[in-house]
DNA sequence: TCCAAAAATGAGAATGATTATCATTTTGCT
DNA sequence: AGCAAAATGATAATCATTCTCATTTTTGGA
C-alpha cells in the first residue's frame, strides 16, 4: 500500500515538467535545489519504477542510471551511443522492434528494453573522421 | 610500449585456459589465488581491452563486469545476456545482421558490432518464474 | 476524532566495483 | 651498466546506490 506525501506529489510534478528528458538522480536532486533528499528519491524512483510510472535507462555502465517519466508521448526507443563524442541518438525504429520480436519468439528470449543500446560512430564523427 | 612481465603471461595463460568462460575480476583473483594483486589484474586487463584481447560484458550496472579473451576461432556473433542466471547466449542470426545494416544505411550511425549485446530473461529463467 | 499499523523520511554509514596515488621495482634498449 | 618508460603493490579515494535506524507521517478503522 502506498501513502501520499508532500514529497511523491513534488517528484512526480517535477518529473511531468521534464518528461522530455532523461534525468539522473543527481539532476533531479540538484533542480529540485537539494528539496527532496537524495536517498528519498531513490526511494521514490524504485517505487515510481515497481509501479510502471517512470522508466529507466542504462546508457553506460560507468555512468548514472537516467529516468524518464512514462506519459502518453513517450515512446519506448532506443540509444545510439557514439563511442567518439558521447552524443547520445534516441532512435524509434520498427526494425529495431520487429528483431526484438524476432528473438523474443525464434530464439526464446525476452529481451530488456530499457538496455538496447548500440555503441559506434555517428554521422558527425563520421565525416569528421575523414 | 609494453614490457613483457611475469604477471601479464600468467594473466594471459589463465584467460586462455579458460576463453570459454566469462570472468570477473574477483573469480580471476580467487582462481588465481591471490597471486596477482586485483589492482593489477585491473591494470592488465584494462591493458587487454585496449589491445583489443579481451572483450568486456556488463551483465547489470549493479554486477561485476566479464570478460573474456578474444579467440581466433570466433566468428561474428551476439550475445543474449540473462539478468537473472547471467548466462550468455550466443545468437548468430541473420536478422540481427539485417538490422545492422539498416541502421547504418538509414540511420547513418555506424554500429560497432562486437559491443551489440541484448540483455533480459533467457528461457530457462522465465520457466522458472512461474 | 483518536490509535495503531504501515509506510515514508532523514542523515549518515555502508557497500562494492573500479580507479587513482605514489613510492618502488622491473623491463627493454643502448 | 645506465636510463627512461612501464609495471607493481598497498592503500586510499571515488561514486552511485543501498542500507540502517530512529523518527515522523499517513491511513483506515474503532
Amino acid at each position: 500500500m502506498k501513502y501520499k506525501t508532500k514529497h511523491r506529489d513534488e517528484l512526480i510534478k517535477y518529473l511531468r515538467e521534464n518528461s522530455d528528458k532523461h534525468l539522473t538522480i543527481q539532476e533531479i536532486s540538484q533542480n529540485l535545489d537539494g528539496k527532496i533528499p537524495q536517498a528519498t528519491i531513490y526511494r521514490l524512483i524504485n517505487k515510481f519504477l515497481e509501479e510502471g510510472l517512470v522508466r529507466k535507462y542504462s546508457i553506460d555502465p560507468t555512468l548514472s542510471n537516467c529516468y524518464q517519466l512514462v506519459d502518453d508521448d513517450c515512446h519506448e526507443h532506443f540509444h545510439l551511443v557514439c563511442e567518439k563524442c558521447g552524443k547520445v541518438i534516441h532512435l524509434e525504429c520498427s526494425e529495431v522492434n520487429h528483431l526484438l520480436n524476432h528473438i523474443n519468439s525464434e530464439h526464446k528470449f525476452e529481451i530488456n528494453t530499457s538496455k538496447v543500446n548500440f555503441y559506434g560512430i555517428c554521422e558527425d564523427c563520421k565525416k569528421e573522421a575523414k
